[in-house]
DNA sequence: AAAGATATCTCTACAATGTAGAAATATCCT
DNA sequence: AGGATATTTCTACATTGTAGAGATATCTTT
């Protein structure tokens, strides 16, 4: 008697929910598109991008690998679904308008990078050209309004959310390597001097002691450099061609 | 007579080079993991990311795929050269000690940021956290050098080139989607203005049409205002913990 | 030049992947 | 109840990376 695929499956299905008087589901919570990201993303921060296989996900769903195929169009619609979770990720309630311009950008690029080191191994495809979708453009529209209430034109505020989104995603991408890419910081370190020769990298060998106490703090100091430096400029009326006349009311 | 692969294989080789009296090679140029490598890259720049399988390297190259697994011990390994050849690509050449710090930066800042759009197909595997090898490491070098003669501290300066980096590759990223993903600027433009309700994305709708605008020459103002920034932060002392004390002679 | 040693390349084969297409089943509506 | 629709499963296939053994070229030594 050999219990076929199906039925196995089937037996798998967690029943938890859904109240069973009513009517709504009856056989197990059907597959919902929702939850399909979730696992994923879930499965990825676990085990890594290249543990992401449409069997695997189909088997840590307890479904059929195909039935994702019903939800999603294909692999590529899914890895861009999971980008869009982890942009939704982002907790905009840091925001007070009350507060000074410079804490409110800080908290913002704050709140951006939380949300992506939240999934490191998430990061190639985040980092990869994410979807222009409305959820990961709420930080973008925060961003931009914050500017503007700091006194920005239009064009100057674009510009200054680039470069501080720009700053956010370069700097979460350059962290320690995900994935057990590599051996922990203080082998890596002194592996390093091995291999750079001290005459040619004279600079680098000095300043690598500070690399774990930069990415500690040196981000935020960036971001607060950048901040004043933009504000600044733009009250100045400066802007290099960007903004050169302001298009406010 | 059904010619076999092997002798279609060995005619395709090209045996241009070589002088034929001497000895080396005989037979045509053996495969030398450069040459694989420069093939490689050349693909991906032509056709896209995906376009690069192994048995299609092969061909390129006009040898069994599996000839490049003597030369490269996996796929991984090519990608890390291909990322290593890119980052060679940057022109380190723009730098003149004589110049001032902010212009010496700002070329240096661009050299990088040219070398990676000039592969833009490459960019997901680049921004991937890119393996640290001593030519990857060159711009490096020489950026903390530059803000080490600007005065900084090590801590200092390595922060900085922290945050330079970090900007240089977050706004490659997030320039124009490649490989066809998407339909040209306008169209991309007026599709976001129907997607995003204007009364929930009133500042990113008003600031889109300078999106080209900024990508032309907002990249340049950023990194000016970070240097500037910098630099005065770094004479003031300040540094939020980064570098408080110099580490001078 | 012959013969063995080594470097380089080729062939075959396999497991894993994404996904198309048809079939099966569950759910809903009348 | 029965037909319509939504959802899931099965089967199958082309493509991928790469292991392993074998073939061939190249070099070294005699």
């Amino acid at each position: 008697m050999p219990a076929n695929k199906k039925t196995d499956l089937a037996a798998k299905r967690s029943r938890s929910s859904a109240a069973p008087g009513k009517r709504q589901p009856v056989k197990g919570a059907p597959l919902r598109r929702e939850q399909i990201v979730k696992t994923a993303l879930a499965l990825v921060d676990r085990e890594g991008l290249k543990a992401l296989s449409m069997r695997r996900l189909g088997a840590e769903l307890g479904f059929d690998p195909m039935a994702v195929y019903y939800h999603v169009p294909n692999k590529q619609a899914l890895l861009d679904a999971i980008v869009e979770a982890v942009m939704a990720g982002i907790d905009l309630s840091v925001d007070h308008p009350a507060d000074p311009p410079e804490q409110r950008i800080l908290a913002a690029a704050l709140a951006y990078r939380e949300a992506m080191l939240a999934h490191v191994n998430a990061l190639p495809i985040v980092l990869a050209h994410g979807p222009a979708t409305p959820v990961a453009m709420r930080p973008v529209e925060l961003l931009i309004g914050i500017l503007r209430d700091a006194g920005l034109s239009p064009a100057q505020a674009f510009a200054g959310m680039q470069i501080i989104a720009a700053t956010v995603r370069g700097s979460v991408g350059m962290g320690p390597a995900p994935e057990g890419d590599s051996p922990p910081a203080q082998e890596q370190i002194e592996a390093m001097m091995r291999l750079f020769p001290p005459n040619e990298f004279p600079n680098l060998l000095a300043a690598m002691p500070y690399a774990g106490e930069f990415f500690e703090s040196g981000f935020e100091f960036g971001v607060r450099v950048l901040t004043r430096g933009l504000l600044a400029e733009a009250r100045k009326g400066e802007g290099q061609g960007i903004g050169i006349e302001n298009r406010n009311s």
